[in-house]
DNA sequence: ATTATTTTGTTGTAAATGCAACAAAATTTT
DNA sequence: AAAATTTTGTTGCATTTACAACAAAATAAT
């Protein structure tokens, strides 16, 4: 069997360690630009979907939403219905930043996928989220507290 | 284009998640397993070299063996010629583990692969593989100080 | 041969990460 | 309706992560 896993880490963490060096220039720290990029194209949205969206703690997210609060990228808004959430939104200065962000991770997917053909390209996304849809459900029985039998 | 980083990233926090949790069993703590791995099947690695496989920072890696060593899952021996280098090998400690983490891991990478034809599985093998060539320049790049122009 | 550069390793410091444990609101079960 | 469970959010604590800065050995350039 063809171990994948390994590659996808690989990529993920060079990705990532990028990532993290050039936002540095927004003055977002490590992982930040994760939350705030999907609060922008999330508006509303509460922490608990984000730390499931990302694959991250709980506790992680909320401190990294917590600080992006500070920092003025973010507001949380009560809920009118239910008194538990707060809903996530992006400010003017999180408006502002959003398009280097996506700017950057364009970019790193089109070197990403340099020589692919539009073809191959298109495969490897539809392979991707299988497996994506494969693994979130282990991820979610493990976080849970579940073991796996294997 | 296709958005293939984010599927990466999630797949790749969801299962180094997992795996951190089913290895505090053998007393490893969150990234050790990615470096006693290695080491098992690169005995006589150098620690430089060890971060740049696994994509991580050099000081990172440095802390992470470091204290693999001193639970005795390593040792460091130095080399005859070049007396900078220390490489590194697993010790009976780590060579009785490892078994356990190759097992997690190709479990991990049949969930992954679940409803995937032999074919399919060849095929993202490939792909992700020139992902990950195309991606490693861009990381060593930053990783040395340069900048990206985009 | 000497000098300059690269490679390899370390330590100080600041920050993110994630587990445990708690609390309160919301939802589901009985 | 009351009780039990799930959802959502927070804080304390220990640990990892990584940048900066340093040092020494090895290699390359002059």
């Amino acid at each position: 069997m063809k171990e994948i896993l390994r590659e996808i880490g690989m990529i993920a963490r060079a990705l990532d360690s990028i990532s993290n060096i050039e936002f540095k220039e927004f003055d977002l720290t490590k992982g930040q630009y994760l939350y705030l990029v999907r609060i922008c194209e999330n508006p509303g949205v509460i922490q608990e979907k984000l730390a499931e969206m990302i694959k991250v703690d709980r506790t992680t997210a909320a401190r990294a939403i917590q600080k992006l609060e500070t920092q003025g990228f973010i507001e949380k808004k009560d809920d009118l219905e239910n008194k538990k959430i707060k809903k996530l939104y992006p400010t003017n200065k999180g408006l502002e930043v959003y398009p280097f962000l996506k700017r950057e991770g364009d970019y790193s997917n089109k070197v990403a996928l340099t020589g692919f053909t539009h073809e191959e390209a298109e495969t490897i996304y539809n392979l991707l989220h299988r497996v994506r849809k494969n693994v979130e459900v282990d991820w979610e029985f493990v976080k849970k507290g579940n073991r796996r039998e294997y």
